[in-house]
DNA sequence: TCCCGTCTGTTCGCTTCCTCACATAGGCCC
DNA sequence: GGGCCTATGTGAGGAAGCGAACAGACGGGA
């Protein structure tokens, strides 16, 4: 139990939960580790779990029936995977997969639904939540119609270093093809070419982050926007106290009076 | 008051509501008028009402610093503009602009936000209907990423006719542009490849649509999609009568005996 | 150590779409 | 009925990216 507690910490949503509500949801979580490639979910399938990540990070793909694909939103430790499920849809026309290995915390679809219909602090901060991922695919939307190769692969790349501790990225460049929606060859040429600029190194689906700085001056606009965004919405004031509640606006109080 | 309540119904999802939550909303509704053109909000900017169209369309952009815009959703009378405010951001990174003149319905931001807390079956559309806006555009994001520009055009006229009840409708190439985020030379061979297959017939802002099957045929698989979904999320089982406590399992109850 | 599978580099022709420039044409107003 | 604004048509030239085909090159396993 004290192992799960130090995990929940690790995923931004379940670390900011005030205390006591954290802990009367500890008991239903439970913590499974992914590989790269898992599929967390396939398009139009039930979801029996939410996952919390807390290192994995998972990508959800849309694939067209010629088999092309592009990805449509990610989620890393800041992020919860399967919003369906307290949205009331249940299912997506899109699949999920684990674009960098490790661990997530997993809550069952009911216990989900039941803690969202409180409307207490993990309410709050799965529709804030929600609120970022329609940010975040929607400036995929137009980035993807308006950006290049080049600039996309230098979102991509700060957007995974944003989720892993290390200045080490473990992709090859097939797949990153299939992210951006591109053949192989584009981000090939496109990955050289940062390369030759000293903005990063690679080899054999090992990608290092030479020059950050450098790759957000690279990049298209839609990176700063989504990270602005982003922090604006899931801003943790004060983790893991119980004055967060200037972020919960929505019956936290009683939550936290009936919890004493 | 009976003029409101007519209106109402003409927006889905407030007709979707129990009768007697939607008499209990009905005094805080206004009605207003939209004109082609017209901004509902500027990025960035807080809102004040929430809209629920009645017969107005609006589209919602993103604006590139360099000037470039593409359509990240649209909205129509299935729909509400401004979920941001029940989802707790209370603002978002792009405009919302009419697309097609119109009615709506207007709610203040705080009337809103409040019913949406009560946890009663408006909530549980507005969920639904946003999980229906994710899918939108997340299959924006693939579909501007992976098709034509015509394919996309008649996925455009499609989800337009879709909105509106004559087969005429009223917008510019110059428009259809800025929302498809392409030219307008290439909106006009591509309308001109449509308007030779005898799909539509068009001129100065004027497009009929003379084959909608045809279309559908043309356009690609992400319209079906779309439209599949949101079907499926936003789907009427059975509207105007208090029976449609199958589709609102979240604490309708009190909310129904508390207001008889 | 060698083999072989996977990852990356490179080329060529082709399509789509963009940039820029200008031509036509419908319709409103005087 | 003529002027003028706006919407649409067209075309040359170029950039980005696709499709396919193939060449090197790293590295794990026999």
């Amino acid at each position: 139990m004290r192992f799960l507690a130090s995990n929940t910490c690790a995923n931004q949503l379940l670390s900011t939960l005030p205390l006591l509500e954290r802990e009367r949801l500890l008991p239903g979580l439970e913590h499974v580790e992914f590989a790269l490639g898992d599929v967390v979910y396939e398009s139009s399938s039930r979801l029996e779990y939410a996952y919390f990540p807390t290192g994995a990070v998972v990508s959800m793909l849309y694939t067209m029936e010629d088999g092309a694909t592009a990805e449509v939103g990610r989620c890393g430790s800041d992020g919860v995977v399967g919003v369906s499920l307290f949205l009331g849809g249940d299912t997506t026309p899109n699949r999920a997969v684990v674009q960098i290995a490790g661990g997530a915390v997993r809550m069952r679809a009911r216990t989900l639904q039941a803690e969202f219909a409180r409307g207490g602090a993990l309410q709050h901060l799965l529709l804030r939540y929600t609120q970022s991922l329609i940010t975040q695919v929607a400036q995929a939307a137009a980035c993807n119609r308006l950006h290049s190769v080049e600039k996309r692969l230098c979102r991509f790349l700060l957007l995974s270093h944003d989720c892993v501790k290390s200045d080490e990225l473990f992709m090859t460049q097939e797949l990153i093809a299939s992210v951006l929606g591109g053949r192989r060859e584009s981000v090939t040429v496109a990955a050289a070419h940062l390369q030759d600029a000293g903005l990063i190194r690679y080899s054999r689906g090992r990608i290092h982050i030479l020059d950050r700085a450098g790759l957000e001056r690279a990049a298209c606009e839609c990176y700063r926007v989504v990270r602005a965004e982003t922090d604006r919405l899931l801003a943790v004031r004060v983790p893991n106290t119980y004055s967060s509640g200037g972020l919960l606006s929505q019956r936290p109080l009683e939550a936290r009076v009936r919890a004493d």
